[in-house]
DNA sequence: TATATTACTTGCAAAATGCAAGTCGATTTC
DNA sequence: GAAATCGACTTGCATTTTGCAAGTAATATA
């Protein structure tokens, strides 16, 4: 299991990667951020194909460093529900921002030009609607 | 050697990950954004202590990536002189959300309060200002 | 000419990652 | 209501990455 997180330094950079500087915990965010998803077997299914173990992994080191939130399924007592907290709905100007970088350096799907389009004409009303979407589905 | 980086999905965030998505990259990237620092000597100094074949490997990766550029150093033979690219300068505003988001969750360095400070009373401004210093170090 | 810097490389142990298979309770199917 | 299925993990093991310590080779300084 992921080990206790230590600072290694009061660099706030350094303390945010010392959370989420994998390449897996900001798909996750992103998953629970953009794409509406919030079960295990939903996050399995992404394209990039995460491991098992280390979805199981990192969904414990996101709860833990209190990004999301495990919770009850609303409507199966088989499936459990993960939302975002506060603290991983403020993660929304990141993620943004590296969606208009990754825009501009790579060739990407239809689905996040769309996002690119809406953040590039009003950056503070994306950011707005999908933090008040967000906010809603917290219990 | 860090091996050639393959493409997850064409998200732009899985894009993003796979070239500086890890524990290391963007702190050597912050070196050069905000601490002006260009040599592996001072990257090494760090609080964070990286590891000098972990630098050596992230120095060759980020530099294939297109981010930072090593040029000869103007004052010696001995050293060389690392710069970021456009492509590297480009990531100032992931870089400031970072910094917003790490201050509002750890505490963090007087150093970094103050471009907190400047970032929450004119983030276009800080941007523009530390892009135009960057530039002008490039050859 | 001898010592020190600077930027690495190398060897090896430890940790993280990835893959396949297995477990276990809840739910659906027959 | 027993059997198969689903959903969320756990476990074992091979591969890869990371981290530490020591070494090298080309300048630069005394």
């Amino acid at each position: 299991m992921t080990k206790k997180i230590n600072k290694r330094s009061d660099c706030p950079i350094s303390c945010s990667l010392d959370i989420w500087g994998d390449k897996w915990s900001l798909l996750i965010i992103r998953n629970l951020m953009f794409k509406n998803m919030h079960t295990y077997g939903e996050f399995l299914k992404t394209p990039e194909k995460i491991a098992t173990n280390i979805l199981a992994d990192r969904l414990t080191s996101l709860e833990r460093a209190g990004l999301i939130s495990k919770e009850e399924h609303p409507e199966s007592r088989a499936k459990f529900f993960y939302t975002l907290t506060q603290k991983g709905i403020d993660l929304l100007p990141v993620m943004v921002e590296i969606t208009l970088w990754g825009n501009k350096y790579f060739e990407i799907s239809r689905e996040a030009k769309a996002i690119v389009k809406h953040a590039k004409h009003d950056k503070e009303g994306l950011i707005n609607s999908f933090s008040a979407q967000l906010k809603k589905l917290r219990a």
